[in-house]
RNA sequence: GGAGGAGUGGCUGAGUGGUUGAAGGCGCCGCUCUCGAAAAGCGGUAGGCGUGCAAGCGCCUCGUGGGUUCAAAUCCCACCUCCUCCGCCA
């Protein structure tokens, strides 16, 4: 959520922040209710004044028949604004919870993903000099994967992880985890449910258009779509010390999401399913500090990735693509020999003070004031992607998948063989 | 799940329906003392919104949301969380 005096102030320039983010919001209207709010609000204000003055004189003693007739009036005439102003707030708060955070100038413009930048290419795209199979013809010939168990058990989109892809799983958590912790990031596991201010807070809408999250009936509680909601709101509602300044938070969870009605060719097996492990980076920052701190992730999550080996590109996200938290944002691409093409399996964002307004998290400043920390996630890893270029890229010609040897100490054997 | 108790500022902890936005303590900041520090003393110290060039003024906030009242931290209702005991359980 963007402050809204910084939108009175900055019109042009949120306006321009949501053309480029190809975000409609009409700026106008919000601030014809924000004036229509204010004005209503200051009348309140002077009525309540009367009160407050009016029980102040009474203050001591009984308070004679005419005070309490006008006391009565005022109360009548506060509740009927009241109810009129509600109108007005209601309206107000849709259209400011639209209004998208800025973007920071060298992210490219742009109006999708056709526009990001790609930065660097880590690694070459796998050639093979035999047929290569798809993770979803290896899982099946090693044994390491069953959607049509899971497709009964929990329905279409789930899948049981097997043998020594269940272990490369604990395997890959044990690696990043260990290393994120040697950086300087306290460890997590967290709740995989959250209540809906966690959910709103972090800009996980639960009832938004893109209906992403599965809710808890009859609950004010939703599954979690990534830790980024239980990290991020572990914070919420508290003033942290400058000195703190930046807490570097890695969470493993569950994620889930409802991908409702994304079939095709391209998101088939692991790559998008309802539900995965992920863990996570979450940084809380000064506001100096959040643009180093985002290249900082960026690099982490390069050097997780060129230790696995992983051919890789790094893309700077466009203007049009970056959604609405998002002041910058980084994804890394795998190649993947399925898609034979470039295919997510992280991303980065510095989402400045928008995630932490609505949050509340706080840092008080050396001159004495408190102001909003800046927010900043980024995948360490996803369970899911990763398996999926571990066993399309490190296939061999005789079936069997070699693991990457950074693994060595979690995995029982570095490579994967047919039964 | 059942029975009791409790939620007050950065922390701790008082609070009789009406000078209580809130005593005291701790912490923090400034000053005095000191070569410096500690100790001690003095002073300051919640956040948000509105208005104003500013000083200031007004409104809101005592877990959350409603209600009663001329007036609510204080009374009533619902919910949330924590503590104790019982039950259940990995």
């Amino acid at each position: 959520m963007l402050d809204i005096k910084f939108i009175r102030e900055n019109t042009k320039l949120v306006k321009e922040a949501a053309k480029n983010k190809n975000i409609k919001v009409d700026i106008g209207e919000l601030l014809k209710l924000d004036e229509e709010k204010r004005e209503a609000q200051t009348k309140i204000d002077n009525l309540r004044a009367q009160r407050n003055e009016l029980a102040s004189a009474a203050k001591g003693g009984k308070p004679i028949a005419k005070q309490i007739a006008k006391g009565k009036n005022l109360k009548e005439e506060i509740a009927k604004l009241e109810r009129e102003i509600e109108n007005v707030n209601v309206k107000y708060t849709e259209i400011l919870e639209r209004v998208p955070n800025l973007h920071h100038p060298d992210a490219p413009i742009g109006k999708d993903d056709n526009d990001n930048k790609e930065v660097e290419i880590v690694g070459k795209p796998t050639k093979f000099n035999f047929e290569p199979k798809n993770h979803l013809e290896l899982g099946k010939s090693l044994d390491l994967l069953d959607f049509e168990t899971a497709a009964e058990v929990s329905g279409n989109g789930f899948y049981y992880l097997k043998n020594e892809l269940a272990l490369l799983e604990f395997a890959l958590v044990q690696f990043v985890l260990e290393k994120l912790v040697k950086k300087g990031f306290i460890p997590f596991s967290t709740p995989d449910l959250a209540r809906g201010f966690a959910m709103k807070g972090t800009g996980y809408n639960p009832r938004g258009n893109e209906d992403q999250i599965y809710e808890i009936k009859g609950e004010d509680l939703s599954l979690i779509a990534t830790a980024e909601i239980t990290l991020g709101s572990y914070l919420a509602n508290k003033i942290l010390a400058k000195k703190d300044l930046p807490i570097k938070y890695v969470g493993f969870s569950h994620c889930f999401r409802k991908e409702g009605g994304a079939y095709g060719k391209e998101s088939r097996g692991l790559y998008r399913v309802h539900q995965f492990s992920k863990v996570e980076m979450f940084i809380f920052s000064a506001p100096e500090q959040s643009d180093d701190l985002l290249e900082e992730m960026k690099e982490i999550e390069k050097e997780i990735y060129g230790e696995l080996k992983i051919p890789f590109r790094v893309l700077n996200i466009c203007t049009g693509d970056l959604g609405a938290p998002a002041y910058r944002k980084y994804d890394l691409e795998a190649w993947l020999p399925m898609k034979n093409n470039w295919g997510e399996i992280t991303s980065c964002s510095n989402c400045t003070d928008f995630q932490s307004r609505r949050l509340n998290i706080k840092y008080k400043d050396n001159d004495g004031k408190t102001k909003l920390v800046h927010t900043l996630n980024g995948t360490a890893m996803a369970f899911t992607r990763v398996p999926i270029a571990i066993l399309e890229n490190f296939q061999q010609a005789d079936g069997s998948v070699k693991i990457p040897k950074v693994l060595k100490k979690y995995m029982p054997s570095l490579v994967i063989t047919p039964k």
